[in-house]
DNA sequence: TTAAGATAGATGCAATTACATCTATATCTA
DNA sequence: TAGATATAGATGTAATTGCATCTATCTTAA
């Protein structure tokens, strides 16, 4: 019997290597076909939908852009380029925040809400059609706690 | 009772909602530790892999574009500008395909099965840390089915 | 055969993303 | 309180991706 015969293995199972092929391929196809339903209906795409949703979840509809990186998981420089495109298209509007010299609010317009709102029809039906017509509730969530195990930090 | 009460929802459960949003955010997660990994150790990012994996298991260890394209997923500008990359670093090479003259081969060379190996080393211990050690095998096949089951096309 | 349409792959250009760094301000420690 | 370090956000530049279109070749139907 080796003497590391207790060690934590370094290569993945067979069954493990599945579950990961099948996440990246799985999450890629519902994606496009979601990304793709927003476009065809002349709209933007996700990244700003979550962000337009954390503005909206905000108390105030406001949030400093590093509550929006922490939230969304963008990068922070391409959060800022991003904001950059949402305030010139009228959806959001930066404001400075006098507590701190160096930081900003971002701030949902009317605009943006509404942009939000129309975003969300299509969404929820491309999410029913593409999740919800494939899953249903007891999946889904058995889906979400397997998920969840993978995503908590060790 | 509504004359549409047998009409498919056209708007997603929160159970399925909750599992898209944990889909997403959990991929983003694992793929951003793993590439991290691969970038740590001074390797390629996983497309890289995923084109030499694919030409690996090829017979004779070489495809056609298309092939690679339908296997990958990758989109065929975005392939074809891989190759480039790839070519340039010596880990294949297009041969004509005189089957058809649009076609090509793309070979792997010495060099792309020797990066394979090298990226799988690294590839490897990753997914196990970052995937393996979060699930049981169990868990794993389960995750895989129900991840199946969404990626069907209807 | 021959013109119309389909397919394989490449490429010009624009948009986005990544990386590194910069500016400004804040905080902490000696 | 000065100097060092940390934090928030922006930005120059390079790499990648997306979109449209191009060339070349193949297939098909008249």
């Amino acid at each position: 019997m080796s003497a590391y015969s207790d060690a934590a293995p370094s290569k993945p199972s067979v069954a493990v290597t599945r579950a990961w092929v099948r996440l990246m391929r799985t999450q890629q196809i519902v994606l496009a076909a979601i990304e793709q339903d927003l476009k065809a209906a002349g709209l933007p795409p996700l990244s700003w939908y979550d962000v337009l949703w954390e503005l909206t979840q905000a108390t105030e509809e406001k949030l400093r852009p590093y509550e929006i990186e922490d939230r969304t998981l963008l990068a922070q420089h391409n959060l800022s380029r991003l904001l950059d495109r949402m305030e010139k298209a009228g959806l959001v509007h930066r404001e400075i925040f006098s507590e701190d010299g160096r930081g900003r609010w971002v701030v949902i317009t009317e605009a943006g809400s509404a942009m939000r709102s129309r975003m969300w029809a299509v969404y929820a039906s491309a999410l029913q059609r593409h999740v919800g017509d494939k899953l249903d509730d007891a999946q889904a969530g058995q889906l979400a706690e397997l998920l969840a195990l993978l995503s908590r930090k060790s």
